[in-house]
DNA sequence: ATAAAAAATGTAAACCTTTACATTTGAGAC
DNA sequence: GTCTCAAATGTAAAGGTTTACATTTTTTAT
């Protein structure tokens, strides 16, 4: 609405050419003391402020960033949004949060890919680099048309991945370690005497499920015991899909006394339909949960659940992009490892 | 770190000026079919697309939103954001998202005016509008200096702000319509018998807390019951508040039947509260939650709550926030009036 | 007082577009 | 074969910076 004052204006005013302004806006390059204080008094007076478009046009840099998820009203997510946000401002960089709201049930669907739209905004706009958190990366199967510009993506600016790898493409791609939380959860299930445990909640198709599902598969077999394919019950990340997981698992009347919930919605989706059976937590049936969103002391069971440190995750990734944008070195704090935390809901033995 | 391609290189390539060029990429102007044709080609061969930042400076409009919020991590935003987000999308505007953190707790730490150096950074870059979904907007009493950011920004880009008005700054203010849910849920409450019904979570100094404060005493007194100030157990909006805020209220030993909570994941504290005093919901105390979070259904117990339609919400602000910056007409959803959602946790009628 | 060196300032190109205006080309009318 | 007019294309300014280089001014040494 109302046209922004120009460094021209400035200098016209100071009397001076704008290469000095320039100089005292950037500190760089001598300029005498009254000079500078002059300028200084005029650019307070109008509160001039250097217009970043020009600036990173010539700069060549944008100071500013992409980030890339399907779902920020998901706390996983969010989580690791907060903490990338908080470190680029501290870095003065502004993020763009594209939500893509990839939904890998809706594979069929036209809308799929809005995540190479976003790519090219990403490009276009010049930031100065990409974390990808999520999305059609998240797919066993990724498409062609994907792959090829995610790798266009790659080879213009700095990118981090979360979650998976890919062949020949020059990104920084970061594990999530979904496979340890599966693993110290069962085992601690174990512990408490149990020999049936469900798997619940994650979706087909999805690298993670896929993943974890291996891990639990392993663990079951280190362990000597029975892999069950009824106790798997697939379905989704949300709380309902924890629901609709959990009840047909019940139906099957496969006995089980555990349940390895993929996360803390799918948990407490499972929790009601316990409840909606007569059955009860973890009197009936133990259960825990593989990525811990909530402080599970305030849930009803109080939830067991594998702190996964999404912040410290978020931390780190923000931190590998940053390097890699100014190509520094700072050393960056490995991700810390998942740990399971005990609380009522795995808490009653079993008695064999 | 791979140049991109510029439209002199291209124009290069085909032998014809840049200003042919940017006719056939704006659609503009004539241009020879074969002429076209070439240029397009040549455009595929090698992926070019224009850079953003120099048309953003000569179109003087940079196709990107700012949002201001306090906490991503909190559903009212994330589920605002996501809505936001589309519709800025759906219209080639990128959003950029700054959480500011603001915790009002905090107000006399050093680092609460992040939020002026957010405003400096919208304008920097330019932004052609932006969002105020909350923040230090939210105080009762805001700081001299915000107003003045706020007035600066507001006069140079459309900004609209989510939740309170402030005399004399030329924003849009829409309101949160943050009374009408109380009322309802207290009607409700008192509906099923309820008498004496407590006010927990929310924060002090926090416009949406006093407003709610404000239309639970006008709706007591509409019905002539009494206000009892030793029912209302402020902290703030999470978790941990929910339980605190409720556990302090049961120390008080002052009778009651019911609760309002100020949103779920208060609610959900407080139920935990409730339970660790070997109480529970809705047989010993009746919950209704002002503010939906999650699908109440998959809630232990089955939570009721206002639904304020946040979604409606998100895509409403958007609307005129678009409005605003295209100085369109388009005609915009009236934003749904709250409804309140009856589940277990208030359905036990008490017996007087 | 003068030369040399240092400090202060200015000029202009570059970053990559869009677009008003100018110029060239070609077709159709006579 | 000119002339007119429209279509196609080109030129150059503008948008707001930064910065290498050039120029001017001041300081210091002699």
């Amino acid at each position: 609405m109302k046209p922004s004052v120009t460094i021209t204006e400035i200098a016209k005013e100071c009397g001076v050419s704008i290469a000095t302004v320039s100089r005292v806006l950037n500190g760089k390059g001598p300029v005498a003391p009254s000079t500078k204080a002059q300028i200084e008094a005029v650019i307070e007076k109008y509160h001039y402020s250097p217009n970043s478009l020009a600036q990173s046009l010539v700069r060549r840099q944008s100071q500013s960033l992409g980030v890339i998820m399907p779902d920020i009203t998901n706390p996983y997510f969010s989580t690791l949004f907060t903490e990338v946000e908080r470190a680029a401002h501290n870095s003065s960089f502004s993020v763009i949060l594209c939500n893509t709201m990839f939904r890998s049930s809706s594979l069929l669907d036209q809308k799929v890919s809005s995540e190479e739209v976003y790519f090219q905004m990403m490009l276009d706009k010049k930031v100065d680099g990409v974390l990808i958190a999520g999305g059609q990366i998240d797919l066993m199967e990724v498409s062609e048309e994907y792959i090829s510009a995610l790798s266009r993506l790659a080879s213009s600016i700095p990118v981090v991945v979360i979650g998976r790898t890919l062949p020949d493409i020059p990104c920084t791609f970061v594990d999530k370690e979904t496979r340890e939380g599966v693993s110290i959860a069962l085992k601690h299930l174990m512990a408490q005497g149990h020999r049936r445990i469900a798997f619940v909640g994650g979706e087909e198709h999805i690298y993670t499920t896929d993943f974890r599902l291996k891990a639990y598969r392993e663990t079951l077999e280190k362990m000597h015991l029975e892999y069950v394919p009824e106790l798997v019950s697939l379905s989704d990340y949300y709380m309902p899909d924890g629901y609709t997981a959990a009840a047909v698992l019940l139906e099957r009347q496969v006995p089980f006394t555990a349940m390895l919930a993929m996360n803390d919605n799918v948990a407490l989706g499972a929790v009601r339909a316990i409840r909606d059976q007569g059955l009860s937590v973890p009197e009936d049936i133990a259960l825990v949960s593989c990525d811990q969103f909530y402080n599970g002391d305030y849930l009803l069971p109080r939830l067991s659940s594998v702190d996964r440190h999404n912040n410290a995750l978020g931390k780190y990734v923000i931190q590998l992009l940053l390097n890699a944008i100014q190509e520094t070195d700072t050393p960056v704090d490995a991700p810390l490892l998942p740990q399971l935390i005990v609380r009522e809901s795995s808490l009653l033995r079993v008695r064999k």
